[in-house]
DNA sequence: ACAAAAGTGTTGATCATACACCCATGA
DNA sequence: TCATGGGTGTATGATCAACACTTTTGT
């Protein structure tokens, strides 16, 4: 049987974008104006096309959307149910991606209205089997966020502890103790103290640190 | 643009089917008979046809090479580079399964001339880029195996603990201390003392234990 | 009696948790 | 001077790592 005689599919990547502003974990939802689900809210995706890898086509669709490119991205799951589109049949590789900018402007692209921010613990019910690629994107999140530091992609270069544990608990949809959650984070010789400090808000100051990732890469070994 | 319009891809599964016996955590390959590769051990696998998920695809696969229902199965990860396969495009889905029955005969399939088990530390070099996806698949049960007790899935239903050490050592290709281990596992409550023991063999015997689904669901929440 | 694996406790080090007050700044 | 978040230490219990001998069986 040759390859061509065989069954095809339509691959297409749906991209699970976590940011984090104003202290508050987002997603990135679209607002769709097609059919099906015209009007509803969904994951922003796309078809693979060509020759492109999934991660490419991940990649590329990320940029479409938000401008941006070598984001962090990682897949983690693949939705195949035969009826999961109503159009017909599509096989999809779901991605987490993590952004850092403080303020990204969503682009509305070709099957969007509009595209906006959402908290991530306040989002709408969403289109296709959506919600429970986010529930299942949500705790792939939170595996790979206790394996290798990830909260770093979220936040700017420069970040200060307290905002490092707010993210931290804001992925845990937990609260973490201030004393115990700083003497464990400098205990790691990867995240480095810098010289800055935060300036012109109404309290005191705070040290500005940042990521190592080769201290990080030496450390693991 | 129509679905049918789109790029469309033969998609495989692949499963790295893990088993044990003799002592030893072993990968189950087929010896292709067709090209390309052939004569070279691969990881089985094979087209999802029609409506059925990769899910269905996988456990069909496994169904073939093993004659078994019920295996457990967990996807890992999505294989997509164009070149991957050199007859032409196909995208691959991979799973590890685990089996437990004590001897399972393979069977060989249309494209295999035979099948047998390798240990898992001492495999051939593979066909394809199945190389690198095994590589995968191991880093994926290590991670799976901390995570949540798999181990139950490689051993016959009563299994002494020498066996449940011998294994995990095994998974993490690493030696772990008998006391601290029997210590650290009698404590959890799913794992349930039964009244048999081992017999026949030339040593002290050893008394079997099995795995309790319910009290280890109930002890989840 | 010997060989082979089963079974068993203690100690010190490290890590996680709980908890409350002073400090530096802007308004 | 007040409001706001930044920054700090100690004590307790839990968990992990290291380590060696006795027991039970088959031959």
């Amino acid at each position: 049987m040759e390859l061509s005689e065989r069954s095809q599919y339509p691959i297409t990547v749906d991209c699970v974008i976590f940011g984090y502003s104003e202290n508050i974990l987002k997603v990135a939802l679209i607002k769709r104006k097609k059919p099906p689900f015209v009007g509803s809210w969904a994951i922003p995706g796309g078809f693979i096309i060509g020759d492109e890898t999934v991660e490419e086509g991940a990649s590329r669709e990320l940029k479409e959307e938000t401008g941006l490119e070598n984001i962090y991205l990682e897949q983690f799951h693949v939705f195949s149910a035969p009826k999961r589109d109503p159009r017909g049949r599509v096989i999809t590789v779901a991605f987490f991606a993590l952004i850092s900018s403080e303020k990204v402007n969503l682009v509305a692209t070709e099957d969007a209205e509009s595209a906006c921010w959402y908290p991530a613990y306040e989002l709408p019910d969403l289109a296709f089997d959506h919600n429970e690629i986010y529930v299942k994107a949500l705790e792939a999140l939170r595996i790979a966020n206790k394996i290798r530091p990830l909260a770093f992609e979220l936040l700017p270069e420069k970040f200060t502890l307290t905002m490092l544990q707010n993210l931290d608990e804001q992925i845990f949809n937990a609260k973490i103790d201030k004393r115990n959650f700083r003497k464990k984070v400098l205990k790691m010789d990867f995240i480095e103290e810098t010289k800055n400090i935060t300036k012109g808000e109404k309290h005191r100051p705070a040290k500005l640190y940042k990521f190592n990732k080769e201290t990080f890469l030496k450390s693991e070994r």
